[in-house]
DNA sequence: TGATTCCTGCGACACCATGTCGTACCATAC
DNA sequence: GTATGGTACGACATGGTGTCGCAGGAATCA
């Protein structure tokens, strides 16, 4: 039940569809290929198509132009791929990376101001 | 400056070098094949080889069985993998997907004290 | 009833990273 | 010399990805 990675050109769909909530394949094409010498039609629906075998989108196919919106919010899959980073390299342990997050100073103040209000909370 | 990607069979390798520090071929044919039916030597060697071209190994070609240690470690690769996710999917900032983690439960008892007395410090 | 236009579905392809093998080659010890 | 044990690397099969093109389906308009 771990998360599938997205490649490049998924990821990018992706985040568009994160940030809409719902599109269309059309409005897809022209966010991402704006302009394109080419169709890209088939590229777009392959790509959708392999987001839903992946469990990424659902679509609603009532309407002539389908209709697609994200299965899995963006928080939920970046946890995910941190999930299976920690299992993968870290024993499954958050900690070592988050560590060495702070020590290097990558996190912004934001980040440590907000993590520290919700281990407060906790 | 990002971290390359480490496939599956490199990261086995990385795990070895890292428990380990430093390593000879033999040693982790020995230990990534134990049963081997074929002798390997190959893929080791060629596995080390792009590890090295990735920058993630270094070599004493000195003695005859050279000798290889890390270059980046566990924690700082841990690390460079999550700058690069959150980078490609939450802008860049941490939060988002550590609250998600606190949030789900994912993270252990041993994580959570070891963040909080972490934010404390700094 | 076509003809047109905009869709979707999907087989097919080229490309690239990866894991593996095999062979050539080098060094040291006897 | 010949073994033995190592390294270097070209070559290949495999699998995932991004792309294309073509075969259709559905709605609209003459």
């Amino acid at each position: 039940m771990t998360v599938p990675k997205l490649a490049n050109a998924e990821l990018a769909v992706m985040n568009r569809i994160w940030e809409q909530g719902t599109v269309t394949a059309r409005q897809l094409r022209e966010h991402l290929y704006p302009d394109a010498t080419r169709p890209m039609h088939g590229t777009i629906q392959r790509l959708l198509q392999r987001l839903e075998a992946k469990g990424f989108v659902e679509r609603d196919s009532d309407r002539a132009a389908h209709l697609f919106w994200p299965r899995i919010s963006r928080e939920a899959y970046a946890a995910g791929c941190m999930e299976s980073l920690a299992d993968q390299v870290t024993g499954g342990s958050f900690s070592p990376m988050i560590t060495h997050l702070v020590e290097e100073r990558k996190l912004s103040d934001a980040d440590m101001e907000q993590l520290r209000r919700l281990l407060e909370e906790k």
